[in-house]
DNA sequence: CGGTCTCTTGAAATGTGTCAAAGGCCGTGG
DNA sequence: CCACGGCCTTTGACACATTTCAAGAGACCG
């Protein structure tokens, strides 16, 4: 799965400028922040850090998709962590990573070295609290996934999966996710099992009921098209439309 | 299960100082909120707050153990977070919350109102500083639970869940965890199917075959006896003493 | 056009859930 | 002091969803 990287000088080109942890900064915060980034890209497929390496680096995705990992001793694989476009990838005041980052598409990344960030984050504030209010975001997103890993059936997970994607992709493009929405799934059936806590020949067996459903149908393997998204938020278990529409 | 809740006048009693949201305040940021903090205690089973609910303040957890929990709409129930002394509660800048928070014994909280917490954050660094680390921490282990969830054996899950409650007693106790070890289950069978994401049945079902099988016992239903911890740790499917022992 | 990789489908095995009943603990009240 | 009722827990039998094992189909690439 190949992205066309974007192409940039500087920060107030890039693409992930209000999302990313440097949203809140100003012109002055931004130069210092600029002064010390670095640009690194990884091809999909490529582990960008190793559990138990050394974070020597911290940064943002500035576009394709990341997968944190953790793999029992034994060989099980769970997926922890999904890091799109403008997420943060690393830990301030750590020095070792506890999951594999691995780039599931072709990544870029605006790195910063890890002590001279965490020097920073003392020094600007803005860019703390954005770090923690994205850290807090995140920790929803984590509460939110223990609930599909714990109480979903394999059904009510694929639809919660492709639901959120879906709603994701709907509001990038700044439309009504109401009538019909379709997406390229960023992720292998592989990964999607180790997202969901799942095989995946169950994966593969739950798709094909939806699709058999007509709650979805493809366009090859990846691409995915879901004409009414109601109808699918309604096999997720959750409330309808849990306040995602409105 | 009842605590007893401690007496206090001021901050420098608090049993929790050195650990909790304040833990890197000097005297002056202190000052500053002991004059906004108030305390709260509850009852075990009360809830404090109702998902949906706004939310009218922020606090730390001083005694006793409150959990976070979602409910689906047809009643499955998945605990996601466990709140223990110095944890904190709730999060600034989101004006609802989005989990029950339910008292599993006898709580006592140290609160702040939301609004001037969130004010205080931009004024003292400290806060806002400690607050991340603690949010990164608690990320680290909605993780660590995910890999639970997703594919740890009913087994493999009690083992887990056993062994965090002994290795946390142990080193609160100061003691070496390799021998034994004994300790006061917090919370129901319920609430240990509903954090493992298992039925009660199965919850019961695997306590007495681990006892079965020698690895714990029981004085009581709630007192458990470790005899041999690291026999406890190599049950729960992680690399033997994964880091905690050392 | 053969090889590899990913995905799909089938049949059987198995772990956990569901339903049901009984046991133990504890406070209340006679 | 004992009996009663309620609550939590344990145990059993059976059902069922998901995994496991196995084979085949489809897509991509040299």
């Amino acid at each position: 799965m190949n992205i066309t990287l974007p192409k940039m000088k500087n920060c107030s080109d890039c693409p992930i400028r209000y999302n990313a942890v440097c949203s809140k900064c100003d012109e002055a915060e931004l130069s210092e922040l600029e002064e010390i980034k670095y640009y690194r890209t990884y091809d999909a497929g490529q582990t960008i850090f190793f559990a138990g390496d050394d974070l020597e680096f911290v940064g943002s995705i500035v576009s394709g998709v990341a997968s944190l990992t953790r793999t029992m001793p034994d060989g099980r694989v769970q997926m922890v962590g999904l890091l799109l476009p403008s997420d943060f990838m690393g830990r301030p005041n750590r020095t070792t990573i506890e999951s594999d980052i691995v780039a599931e598409t072709d990544v870029m990344l605006c790195c910063f070295r890890r002590r001279p960030f965490e020097k920073l984050i003392e020094s600007t504030p803005h860019v703390g609290q954005r770090l923690l209010e994205m850290t807090l975001d995140e920790l929803d997103a984590a509460r939110e996934w223990m609930l599909v890993l714990g109480r979903k059936t394999a059904r009510e997970k694929i639809a919660s999966l492709l639901s959120m994607i879906a709603m994701r992709t709907a509001s990038l493009q700044m439309r009504k996710p109401t009538e019909g929405t379709e997406f390229i799934l960023p992720i292998t059936r592989e990964a999607m099992g180790n997202y969901l806590g799942l095989t995946i020949e169950t994966v593969s067996r739950q798709m094909s009921a939806l699709k058999k459903d007509g709650l979805i149908s493809f366009d090859g393997k990846r691409q995915i098209i879901v004409p009414d998204l109601e109808a699918l938020l309604a096999e997720t278990g959750d409330d309808s439309d849990g306040g995602f529409l409105n």
